[in-house]
DNA sequence: TCACTGGTTCTCTAATTGCAGAACTAAGAG
DNA sequence: CTCTTAGTTCTGCAATTAGAGAACCAGTGA
């Protein structure tokens, strides 16, 4: 059984029901947090299950649902055939930028329905407009500022190289 | 009855369903969505329940919920009962900086289990610092647009007010 | 005072979700 | 070939959600 004192359990928690809010199940989020939260590099399918005291099915299907979101991966160990389960953070960028294409997908919609509003009945067209201003500025800033920090980040890693 | 088309039905429904997503129930997103593709200004009770096909109390209470959030809110006329429904275009932008403070809080998290990972055994901390540094990036960015844009927008009216 | 209009609240139900428990499978180990 | 280990899949249930329908209430007008 893994020591996790009270501090790591009530984090593991509100990592969990901040993932519910983000479309996962209550069982998924509380692995993310467990995954995030222990202080082992990766854990037994078993360790998972006790730890949070869900049953095998659950354990299971979470776990097989968090590899497919792609936030979850597993490792296996020379003649062992248990799987080590950690956080991926490989493509966890990707969630961040999708989250931006909401903002875009909205403006998308709203711009089409400015189509469809009647110009000469409508007060709030400008409201609507101001709003698509707003989501391009914000668009604009995020991606902006993901750039700025890809180049950054490759700019560290070719002076690391050089060692 | 309101005269809507085909396309703005669709529209409708998809503005819907991105608000189911983002916590509304199926009613309040179509609600939204009506509001904001209707030509016209403003909608009575009835015009919405008879156009989406709804209950009185599913309209009741979503119309009800929806004004709590604060994303709709309504007139009356003098000499006429009836309240004129619109959507509130007025606090829309704290819709936008509460998903910002998302990423705030997300990073909170992360930075509070760094500090319960074990440096000794750890291969995913590097991981972890990157992505709460990644998050403060884009806090930045969204602030500072937010800032810009802010005031782009208080220029513009003070000068529309010098007319 | 009675009926109507505009909307609210209450009760019930259909549909969905999220998971437990048990049966099952596949891969070694003896 | 049987036993164990590690995990998967299937079945069923408890809890929750979302909304219909009916009863209800508060003004208003005759």
């Amino acid at each position: 059984m893994l020591p996790l004192n009270d501090k790591q359990q009530d984090l593991i928690e509100r990592i969990g029901v901040l993932h519910d809010h983000m479309g996962l199940r209550p069982a998924e989020g509380r692995i993310l947090g467990l995954l995030i939260v222990a202080s082992e590099a990766e854990l037994t399918f078993d360790e998972i299950r006790e730890s949070l005291d869900l049953s095998k099915s659950a354990t299971s299907n979470a776990l097989n649902r968090l590899q497919t979101i792609g936030t979850v991966e597993y490792r296996t160990h020379p003649g062992d055939r248990k799987r080590y389960f950690r956080k991926s953070y490989e493509n966890w960028e990707r969630a961040f930028v999708e989250r931006g294409v909401k903002y875009l997908e909205i403006r998308h919609m709203l711009a089409e329905a400015l189509e469809y509003r009647n110009p000469e009945v409508d007060e709030t067209r400008d409201s609507l407009e101001t709003m698509i201003e707003f989501l391009e500025m914000l668009e604009g800033s995020m991606l902006d500022g993901y750039d700025r920090w890809k180049k950054s980040r490759s700019n560290r890693s070719d002076k690391s190289q050089l060692r």
